[in-house]
DNA sequence: CTAAAAATTTAGACTTGTCTAAATTTTTAT
DNA sequence: ATAAAAATTTAGACAAGTCTAAATTTTTAG
């Protein structure tokens, strides 16, 4: 049985392994975690002498099999929380991330597989993450960034990589929401940022700042 | 804001002054919380600096209006979470407490009010306990103990004092629901148990220990 | 290749909530 | 009324998770 802090831990480190290639560290850590290296250092030692992570001083760290197994239970509670609070209770997507930080940490496996079966099964968080299996498996989604997609090919909107207030109510007031139809019309080679059509909608404007952080599905060919 | 611990002293004290009448020992509280006398004393003149108590050394110690606030609204989340745990979830009312520890915790008073009304604005826990109001009263119900009804009065059983599995497992086995209506059909002086009549099924034994602890409404007349 | 910079770890300390043992206060029983 | 018992508080310590400052290791730049 793991911390409420140790939870948090193994959970960023799967955030940023994923991210990332290879070992995560220290630092990395210390910022995501708001905390200072020397306090991850201690944590680090810890989650090793019980078995979560592999850790070699100085030289990073990577997630065992069952601490993989535990962050994607971790990160399956969350989303399935955050579907809980979307669809049962009326909250929009850029307000359940905190709420779902608390509730990720009920201890309960029977809880988290009869939510599951009250919200159906589903397959994607309201921000289009996959919802890792009960087993611990990541489902794997072929997305691309639309950042990286070529003019004229149709796409839909599948998921976010940022999850802040701000970004999301950005994509509010552009009416981009998960699920909608976009072709890319330009890019503009000097700062890639992109002008797509909203089908059935306007044509809006898109930072590549913005770009780079919105999925979209393969092209429909 | 409190801490975990802060909000389950809150809550013992709560519960232990509407037990008993007066002030609330050092002992008592120790007991319930499952700590040592001595680690208690601490943490009351820590809630005594937040002025969430009365304390005087030696002298027991009682709510004060923002801490029995706060402790009622912490009841209030534990309340609704369990209703949302049998009335949603499906789980059985011997399953629920030990979640609603756990999630009566979350921070949030937007999560309440919205999980209120998801609920259906529910007057009762699925153990037929009142729900504290958002502004933190408590209704009062004018619920008796089956162990002082006397007999021929057909009364139907409101609410239980006694939250444990195996006393609500009890019940389960003899048939006895919350809203099911009995009539106490004989007293027996020398243990004070009582046989009672469950209106449209059979006729169950109730030891003493069991009634003081089944709450039903009065008399119907 | 090696010195400076960056990253990481170690050492020692602080906070929260807990403990045991000892001291103090209150209660109880004669 | 007062001595013994019970309850409570104080003193000092510990574990978890954090911090700062100093030491160590790795990386990088010339």
């Amino acid at each position: 049985m793991q911390s409420f802090t140790e939870e948090n831990y193994l959970k960023t480190i799967y955030y940023l392994a994923n991210r990332q290639q290879g070992e995560v560290s220290t630092n990395a850590l210390a910022e995501m975690t708001a905390t200072k290296a020397a306090s991850v250092t201690d944590m680090l030692r810890k989650l090793a002498d019980k078995q979560l992570i592999h850790y070699k001083k100085y030289q990073g760290v990577r997630l065992t099999e069952e601490g993989e197994r535990l962050a994607l239970q971790i990160i399956r509670r969350h989303r399935l929380w955050e579907v809980f609070l979307v669809d049962k209770l009326g909250f929009r997507w850029d307000q359940v991330h905190e709420m779902a930080e608390e509730l990720e940490h009920i201890r309960s496996e029977e809880l988290v597989e009869r939510l599951d079966t009250f919200l159906g099964h589903p397959q994607f968080d309201p921000h289009g993450d996959p919802i890792p299996t009960p087993a611990g498996q990541m489902p794997v989604t072929g997305y691309q960034k639309l950042s990286e997609v070529v003019v004229g090919e149709p796409v839909q909107l599948m998921g976010v990589l940022e999850h802040s207030t701000e970004f999301l109510q950005h994509l509010d007031r552009s009416n981009l929401t998960l699920g909608c139809t976009v072709v890319v019309q330009e890019v503009n080679t000097f700062d890639r940022s992109v002008l797509v059509q909203l089908v059935g909608d306007r044509t809006v404007f898109i930072s590549y700042e913005v770009a780079k952080n919105l999925l979209v599905n393969q092209p429909a060919g």
